[in-house]
DNA sequence: CCTTTAAGAGACCTTGCGTCTCTTACGGCC
DNA sequence: GGCCGTAAGAGACGCAAGGTCTCTTAAAGG
């Protein structure tokens, strides 16, 4: 009587495909992760997933976002303009902690635009957070340049790519506190 | 006649191995890099490789010291802060255009320590140059916090790692004119 | 000259990729 | 309610490469 002749379809299957992308990658890592385990782990076939994603950093990307959502760019408002960086810089870290070191280096590696994608939000975010900051009379001025207003998340990312630890609460601080803070206080 | 009877031994063969090795990088890409392809363009057997370096990662990190040397921490002494940190970094991204950004992030996924290894070194060149900096007068101070001090090479290994072009002289500037020397300029 | 070492060569087994084939459940449509 | 196209589920297949093992024999050392 087991007959268990369901055949599942559309957006259960790829949900379905999805938790097994991620569970797979929990249980032996994104280096030992292989198409074939992820579709046993399924119950499927190969096909499935090739006829989805054409390797593993695009099957594993969509899992990703299956996960987490889109980045959900909620730009925080605290009423300083440190407070609102650092929440900005707590949220990166906190899905670096989700994702882990070394699917991000795997991913690097493989898929040729995770950068833009994964990394490119956190811009606007902090354009709005400083052009607040600087209504509120904070700092003197929110026109800075391109390559000072992308450092907290500059910083952030060279330190998820180099370390292989996670990233501490003390580092965001020393990031904000010793770095972008001096340099966005006093103009040039 | 053609016996062909010469079987290479020691650092001959070991020279021999990582120009072929550097070869088969340059011809195939890291992505498509074999050991057999290697062992093959060394006209050799794979077990000669695997004698030496256990897989691909260390045997390409073997061959590039082989190449560049160890990373000369020749420290620039230009007469002005900006004009050796900008020394400094340029050294960078001339290794940068040697191995390839490619070859870079296979590395980082594959072997569980390039970091400090290949990038840790700059460190102490900036160190110093500061310190001359500061006998000089040019800035108040050599005691920067720790972020502060590693911060151009910060900002280059960031770049290198998520742009994927070559880095160019104009962001080197940047780097140095826009965030380094405004900090240092004064401290908090 | 004799012994030890490891180079050179290739066989071997295994894993995973990516493709292909086949049957048949499912869902849409008339 | 019955027909039909699609694609799920299952597995075979050929291939590339990893990594190990074996064998012969050149080279280096005493």
């Amino acid at each position: 009587m087991p007959g268990e002749t369901t055949r599942r379809r559309g957006a259960v299957l790829e949900a379905d495909l999805m938790d097994a992308a991620w569970a797979e990658l929990e249980a032996v890592g994104y280096a030992k992760l292989t198409m074939e385990g992820v579709a046993a782990r399924a119950k499927t076939g190969k096909q499935v997933l090739y006829r989805r994603w054409s390797n593993r950093a695009e099957l594993i990307i969509a899992a990703m976002r299956h996960r987490t959502g889109s980045i959900a760019d909620r730009v925080p408002d605290t009423g300083t303009l440190r407070g609102d960086v650092l929440e900005v810089l707590r949220a990166g870290a906190t899905r670096q902690r989700q994702i882990g070191p070394d699917t991000l280096h795997g991913l690097l590696a493989e898929a040729r635009d995770v950068g833009p994608s994964f990394f490119g939000i956190m811009r606007g975010v902090l354009r709005t957070v400083v052009e607040r900051a600087a209504e509120r009379g904070e700092i003197p001025t929110a026109d800075l340049p391109r390559r000072v207003l992308t450092l907290p998340a500059d910083l952030l990312r060279h330190e998820i790519l180099l370390r292989r630890e996670l990233v501490t609460e003390e580092t965001l601080v020393e990031i904000v506190d010793d770095v972008f803070l001096p340099l966005v206080a006093r103009p040039s």
